[in-house]
DNA sequence: GTCTATAGCTCGATAGAC
DNA sequence: GTCTATCGAGCTATAGAC
């Protein structure tokens, strides 16, 4: 039941967010009884730390693949930059960024941010390697560079959402990589 | 009265969201009674659409100052890109991209999107201008340029704070601004 | 480990006096 | 145009039987 609990957790926190994950839904959701919540959680704070984890586990090994070292540096941000996604459904984790409750509960803020510090590194790591291979022009600001390609996804994200049109996100995505183009170095 | 309820609300909004925006509280705020609130408004919901309009109306006069047509486009970007931003606060429109309640509801979502809409053509536009005049290197779709600059906005306010970290949107921007400038003719 | 029942609270909205 | 009083619903959590 408690697999059952968490998953029904994890369904909600993307549809609708923590205020839409409420016991009463997560228990509809999951068939299980009052009880049982209460038996295995502390409360919903306590449920939706364990879904965040599992999420952010979840989004951690995409992450990972999408980047993946084999590929020259400047190819996996691309990779990143111009993965599929559903702009209508938002991020899983950003979506969740503008409810107070959550940043203000650091056991709540801690796995969403741990997760954009991954992205961010695998970024930077990324960017530092296409400087130091001669494939990026040198004298970047690998960090602001990192930050504003994260941006521009959880951005996308947003204007999708806002302007009700799910490619929005693609988009941005491709002025990203378009932007990001002009800083490679082609060898002769 | 009127005046004091509708600033209440935006000022509710801005902190907590739609949500947060509850009857209770905008009564606590503004002063007024009960009776006041569903005097002037139908509903919470007219309520919110008669702030979101004017925050859309103060928001849409800051763009325009930005892009101050007697400067040259590409400057008028970096002066968007550079704006002086409180991180943890969010913008006060693209906060509520991600309750549900606002998006689902067209009367809500309408102010959103048409700012969203003003932004976006006016970096088309200084883009397009800024090609013609050749101070950038032609054959970039400014549509997609521009999304993923308001893009980069919105996710640095989002990266802000989630990572419980202000200067974030400022990081965002600077990157954006080093990635703009590598597309830039320099007149000999 | 699961169930039903229920507590105390806030939500959005309405009624009706002044 | 403003006030107080109150409604029915959903929220988060607890009690206690099985």
């Amino acid at each position: 039941m408690k697999r059952e609990l968490r998953d029904a957790a994890k369904s909600l926190l993307w549809e609708g967010g923590y205020a839409a994950m409420s016991p009463r839904r997560v228990l509809d959701a999951s068939g299980a009884g009052q009880g049982s919540l209460y038996h295995h959680y502390r409360g919903k704070r306590h449920l939706a730390e364990d879904a965040l984890k599992e999420i952010e586990d979840e989004m951690t090994a995409i992450a990972h693949k999408t980047f993946d070292p084999t590929v020259p540096p400047l190819d996996r941000i691309r990779a990143y930059l111009l993965d599929d996604r559903d702009g209508r459904r938002g991020c899983r984790l950003g979506r969740l960024v503008s409810e107070t409750e959550v940043i203000d509960e650091p056991s709540l803020r801690a796995p969403i941010a741990r997760y954009f510090g991954t992205v961010r590194k695998l970024l930077i790591d990324a960017l530092a390697e296409a400087e130091a291979t001669g494939t990026l022009k040198p004298g970047y600001d690998t960090v602001s560079v990192a930050d504003a390609i994260v941006a521009s996804i959880q951005g996308g994200f947003l204007l999708s959402r806002a302007e009700g049109d799910g490619n929005r996100v693609r988009s941005a995505g491709q002025g990203m990589v378009s932007m990001l183009e002009a800083l490679r170095i082609h060898p002769l």
